[in-house]
DNA sequence: AATAGCATGTAAAGTGTTACATGATTTC
DNA sequence: GAAATCATGTAACACTTTACATGCTATT
């Protein structure tokens, strides 16, 4: 079988935590590469033919039946090797705020400073909502551990990470927004 | 004409600075939105037939001709019109290193560990690499400039940020490795 | 009565990457 | 002599998003 793709990978690494359902995955993945349903159920399917999961099928009454993929032996070895892999360097970084931000002298410096403002907003409540996202998913499956031989560990580093991109951008905008004043005050 | 895509807002609002050719934006909007030029090509065509930037033939000899596009007054106000609206809570952030971090946990600590160590060595030359091309642009379009009113205000802010996303993520890293080592040292 | 959640799937359209194609000049 | 730079374009493939499709239960 020909090398994985991004979004398959992550299907594997989100299975080692616990087996899922792709309804379950396509919430948990928001976390660190979304994609939408119609992604990530056909891909478990051919994940399943390759032997890297296994499913089992669920039979529910008042709700859908269900099935719950299992990362296998082959897939974990697989997602192993993926890791141990080195990235082509690659860097997408694809913000579209950072679009507005190179063409912002073609704005009113009072619309460029609200823009900055609205952003500052925007993530506050970005954090807020990956704060109780974090705090949801630690009652679910417990406060994960500082202890690299847990299986937790991971998640612990995903959510630093998480939190600190955030909190970076919000003193970026702090540090800008004085820039936009000055220059206000002066008109 | 309907909602441009982002591409096309990042190549007018690259345009804003002063009039490209299509080989020229390829490689400047690295900088924020990189596409291939198989992307930017037909994409100038539809923006042109839209009205949104026209172009002037420059026949040169020993090197291919040219188009040097510039924005039209019509494609300023377009991307005005876009800075202006609120994007839909957009977040994508497909980093696949964070795919690999939540699955450390099936790595061998030391693997775990190399791989971290060599996250880093990719950032610091990242930020070398970055460092040289802001150098580049500011000989090219002079050193942008800290006022709002100047058209370089934007390529300041722009550059600030990508240094300080890089050295977060160093900060990150940095943080982390001390996890690893005092697991290791147990064993 | 309407919306949200559970749960899976396909089809179509849009976006992005890799490969194919050309050809002169300059640098190593 | 080989590789890189300049400069544009198309074709094929891969990936992502949006829309279509179904249907029961619990909440507002």
């Amino acid at each position: 079988m020909h090398a994985l793709n991004s979004l398959s990978n992550a299907l594997l690494s989100m299975l080692t935590r616990k087996p899922c359902t792709g309804y379950e995955l396509t919430k948990l993945l928001q976390l660190f590469w979304q994609a939408q349903h119609s992604q990530i159920y056909p891909l478990l399917g051919k994940l399943e033919q390759g032997g890297l999961v296994t499913f089992e099928l669920i039979c529910q009454t008042g709700k859908p039946d269900k099935k719950v993929y299992s990362i296998t032996d082959a897939g974990t070895a697989k997602l192993q090797q993926w890791i141990r892999e080195q990235p082509p360097m690659e860097y997408q970084e694809r913000d579209e705020f950072l679009i507005k931000v190179y063409a912002i002298g073609v704005m009113e410096p009072e619309t460029a400073r609200r823009l900055f403002l609205e952003r500052r907003d925007a993530l506050l409540a970005r954090l807020t909502r990956l704060e109780a996202q974090i705090k949801l998913m630690d009652e679910e499956e417990g406060i994960p551990v500082t202890d690299l031989a847990s299986r937790q560990f991971g998640r612990y580093l995903l959510y630093q990470r998480k939190v600190r991109i955030i909190k970076e951008e919000m003193e970026w905008v702090d540090w800008s927004l004085p820039l936009f004043k000055s220059s206000v005050t002066i008109d």
